[in-house]
DNA sequence: GTAATCCCTAGTAAATTGATAGGATTAATA
DNA sequence: TATTAATCCTATCAATTTACTAGGGATTAC
């Protein structure tokens, strides 16, 4: 299942992109806008300054603003912040790869195999996506 | 992430499969093989026989046994029995739905756009992979 | 009848999720 | 400079889920 601060994160992302101008969007607009409780949607969007997704502005007047162009946003990147690894076993994990401890050939592993194949499925949407897509309304 | 139930659970099939005899295995078997706590291990495989992907014998020399060939057992169900719904989100579940109740309309949420592909991506993986394909050692 | 096996219900510790609370810091503006 | 409005930061917490464990009942082979 998706997290909450996931969907939560990208309804947030579609929303600034969306605006398109380029003063900054202030948290409590969102969360008015969105249904999203105001103070847990500050520490997402938080975490999305931090990783480099979104600039900010303190102070009156201040809020959050997209640091690259949507089309430049890729999903990948995204839903690495928010959700983690997009691989389902650590075992497959390009990014935060580790062996599972109670497999001992991951070459004969039947759950290794089969997630290889749904890693590079997913892998192949969000690397095929950006913010742009996501906030258009075609497809 | 995968949870252990469902990597159980696809190990224990796995090594059902492989095995080839038409014999019951049993769950202390598979356990030791597999290092599957066996407690836990017979509460999946049970849920598996509820499910009519196994069936089991009781009594001495009991065990369980494949209902179907396993290029029979698509991975669309059993992924279902063991993780439950294939969609990360209610809204694009096929066989769950249930409407988000903080989203006023599904056609612009950016969300429901992105899960819908990731679904019919990950669902075109286990649509086309069985048992067979996880049990032999080819691909 | 005894041993071996599945069947079933409960319970439980640890981790994760989805928040909330309270204030510190910063900046615009009157 | 004082006020106001915003982000920033840490801590806490209840509910849920996960990954088991415990204990025994029911069934069958021998």
């Amino acid at each position: 299942m998706l997290s909450k601060k996931t969907k939560y994160g990208l309804k947030a992302l579609t929303y600034i992109a969306r605006r398109g101008e380029d003063t900054p969007v202030q948290v409590g607009e969102i969360a008015k806008a969105e249904f999203i409780p105001q103070k847990f949607l500050e520490s997402i969007l938080l975490s999305l300054r931090k990783s480099g997704i979104l600039g900010s502005k303190k102070g009156k007047h201040g809020g959050y603003y997209l640091r690259k162009e949507p089309s430049e946003i890729l999903m990948t990147e995204v839903m690495r912040i928010l959700e983690g690894p997009i691989a389902m076993v650590s075992c497959v994990s390009l990014n935060y790869y580790e062996p599972c401890d109670d497999c001992p050939d991951e070459a004969l592993c039947s759950v290794n195999k089969l997630m290889i194949q749904v890693r590079d499925s997913t892998l192949n949407v969000f690397r095929n996506t950006t913010l742009a897509d996501l906030s258009n309304g075609n497809q």
